[in-house]
DNA sequence: TCAATAGTTCACAAAACTATGAACTGTTGA
DNA sequence: TCAACAGTTCATAGTTTTGTGAACTATTGA
């Protein structure tokens, strides 16, 4: 098991965080699990995109099922992965809020 | 700002963890800045593909660059880019560990 | 038995991402 | 002034990812 493929693993486990989609539900999921119709409602969109950005997450590890006979159930695999997602939100609200501070400063200077 | 936007700038800077390059790009920054002619050595590649792939993670916030005459120094913009990083690294090894279990317990009942 | 519900799978086209190598910019030291 | 160094930018071709809509599977309740 060498160095590139852990870095390469590593960074499959990362993609799957990489689109809207998946973090809305990764924010929707972190207090609980939920089933995929719920989930459904609050992210809106066609049923088969959803599904196939579960199951993404899924595969890279970060999501799990438990399939009811009438619902099939999607929760975080661990707390680690929203705290994760967290840790990026407050590193893009940090630069939101720079950028804001920069053009309050170029606004003051004309 | 709405919502559907935030989870769109959110994946964006997650997406900036997605490539293998990028996270050894992390990781060989996390103790403070170094220049790029330093990580290239340890990365390895063409310099094009690190300085684009620096870039990305630039543009995206979590690198900043210092400009010297003799040299480009590149580090981490928040200990926290590392964080998030160290956090989906601990799932994936966790991941990969109960892959192992299961693997043994196939394998032990042969 | 049949319609409805719940969700997955598939093929496909558009968009985004990647690495490559060549060309380019800027700085320094001889 | 000129070669060497440090790094960026650009065009490009190949690969991956994306969302869409249709088709499909499985379960339930009437």
């Amino acid at each position: 098991m060498d160095e590139k493929y852990i870095y390469s693993l590593h960074a499959d486990i990362c993609k799957a965080l990489g689109n809207p989609i998946r973090i809305e539900a990764i924010e929707i999921l972190r207090n609980g699990e939920l089933c995929f119709s719920d989930i459904l409602e609050k992210v809106g969109g066609l049923k088969s995109t959803l599904s196939q950005n579960l199951s993404i997450m899924v595969n890279a590890g970060i999501l799990k099922v438990r399939k009811d006979s009438r619902c099939n159930y999607y929760s975080l695999t661990s707390p680690k992965v929203y705290k994760a997602c967290q840790l990026m939100r407050e590193v893009l609200i940090y630069n939101l809020e720079k950028q804001n501070t920069i053009l309050s400063k170029i606004k003051s200077e004309l």
